[in-house]
DNA sequence: CATAGGATTATCT
DNA sequence: GATAATCCTATGC
């Protein structure tokens, strides 16, 4: 099992080829954001453990669950030691299970690439169902709702960006995603300047 | 006053 | 045209 008890800056670029499934569907990560507690002004935990960013000070492993712009469901795993906050934001994945059930949740025509399926968070969250009922839920194995496996090795390299769609902190480097991988996201803002 | 949940507009493709 | 760690409002404490 991966280590999850670290800050999420140091573990969000080993999570990239990680495979998360929620029930029938899995994804394999190809692009994550880290998002730190009181020292990141665009984390949700900056303000300390209230409301719904209470979940991202407990136990690693935990998934938390945000709507982003009322439609979005965004899918989060919890890093950093019982008490403290962070979490990585995962944005992108390859579809490597369930994918009919994901493109039925999508709505995606049939002539649209599986490559679109998880391309975003919201579009993530959609394919694999997440709910707000999911909030806290955590990690488990073969058995429970969410499960998360070793990552893979990943033929290209690992990229590092500022992140996307956030107004503070925006130039902080806490994107991380895989060289070559069509489902990877837009690049927006920025170019990546490490890998 | 704090929290929970749904929604819009600016930015990027 | 599609997407997005923002923003506003309703409800409950």
């Amino acid at each position: 099992m991966i280590d999850l008890s670290r800050r999420a800056d140091e573990i969000a670029p080993g999570l990239l080829g990680a495979v998360i499934r929620r029930g029938p569907v899995a994804v394999r990560l190809t692009e994550v954001e880290a998002y730190l507690g009181a020292d990141d002004p665009a984390s949700h935990a900056y303000r300390g453990e209230r409301g719904r960013a209470a979940v991202m000070f407990g136990a690693p492993g935990t998934i938390y669950v945000y709507v982003s712009y009322g439609i979005h469901r965004a899918g989060n795993i919890v890093c950093s030691p019982a008490g403290q906050a962070s979490a990585v934001l995962m944005r992108a994945g390859e579809l490597v299970a369930g994918a009919d059930i994901a493109r039925e949740r999508r709505g995606l025509a049939p002539d649209r690439p599986d490559t679109l399926l998880a391309k975003g968070p919201g579009n993530l969250g959609r394919a694999l169902g997440l709910d707000l009922l999911d909030n806290g839920q955590p990690l488990g194995g073969p058995g429970d709702l969410f499960e998360l496996t070793e990552p893979g090795p990943g033929p290209g390299g690992i990229l590092v960006g500022p992140r996307i769609g956030i107004t503070r902190a925006v130039d902080a480097p806490l994107r991380f995603w895989l060289a070559d991988e069509p489902t990877v996201s837009a690049r927006r803002r920025g170019e990546p300047w490490r890998g």
